[in-house]
DNA sequence: TATCTGTTATACTATAAATATAACAAGTAA
DNA sequence: TTACTTGTTATATTTATAGTATAACAGATA
């Protein structure tokens, strides 16, 4: 898997896991359908706990990124993925505007904010290792 | 004031009262020398403990948005604010980089991110009670 | 002399994050 | 059947953060 952690950091590991496998979702490294690594898998993999990465598919199961069956295991969501309805819009606002006050505060124009969204979509729908060759 | 907490949140009470100082000095509701409410009174105000609000004093104070002296108390940053630097936009993408992973995962354009964006800086510059009588 | 300021120290409770073991039930393959 | 892997659940422990509760100190003010 493509998943680094940072153990040091002051955000959760499991958090950092979600937050990893969604953008590989949103990059399309991560294909609809795939099979991810088992819990416990994963988590000798990262040298983690097994209860840590199951809180991360956990979550993204509730979100609708993953689906969990006895039979195939963990997968990528193969069906539609979690849409951008109200409630998310709503949700990507209250967690925009703090972000959004302060740039202001500092004296971030509009455009320049813009540019890091253009730059961020761009990277993440565009990502360095696409059609690098799978080892 | 106009510090509105919602105790109940799972955002940490002194986030809050940061979030919101921040938000009125990027509005211009809070002006430059402009003094605070003591930690007594203001934790008393907001039925807070003192050292939740010191906290988020202190916080404010080492990003340079407020100023704290023995004399006057704490007031508003009274020179120039802490700029857009590069460490700061640097943390403003590592901060947009989950949330921009999600949009895309779920179809949000760029063009409805960045209305979203838009909206907030109109809103946070022109606040509802700009220039409202003062009770 | 009081009083208010920020500041520091100590202690306690509650919660979240992460780990460590263990066990169970469902499915797979020998 | 047996063995193994799967997700899942349960329990317990450790660590760190958040928040509160008191108390006290030093500088400034009236």
């Amino acid at each position: 898997m493509f998943i680094e952690l940072n153990l040091q950091s002051d955000i959760p590991i499991y958090k950092q896991l979600t937050d990893q496998l969604v953008e590989g979702i949103a990059s399309g490294i991560l294909k609809a359908g795939q099979p991810l690594p088992s819990v416990r898998t994963l988590a000798a993999d990262l040298g983690i706990n097994l209860h840590t990465v199951n809180k991360a598919y956990q979550l993204l199961k509730q979100d609708g990124f993953l689906e969990i069956h006895r039979k195939q295991g963990v997968i990528v969501q193969p069906g539609n993925l979690p849409p951008s309805d109200q409630a998310f819009l709503d949700k990507l606002e209250r967690d925009l505007r703090p972000l959004a006050a302060e740039a202001i505060a500092r004296g971030t124009s509009q455009q320049e904010l813009e540019q890091i969204i253009a730059s961020l979509y761009e990277r993440i729908q565009n990502p360095p290792s696409q059609g690098g060759a799978s080892s």
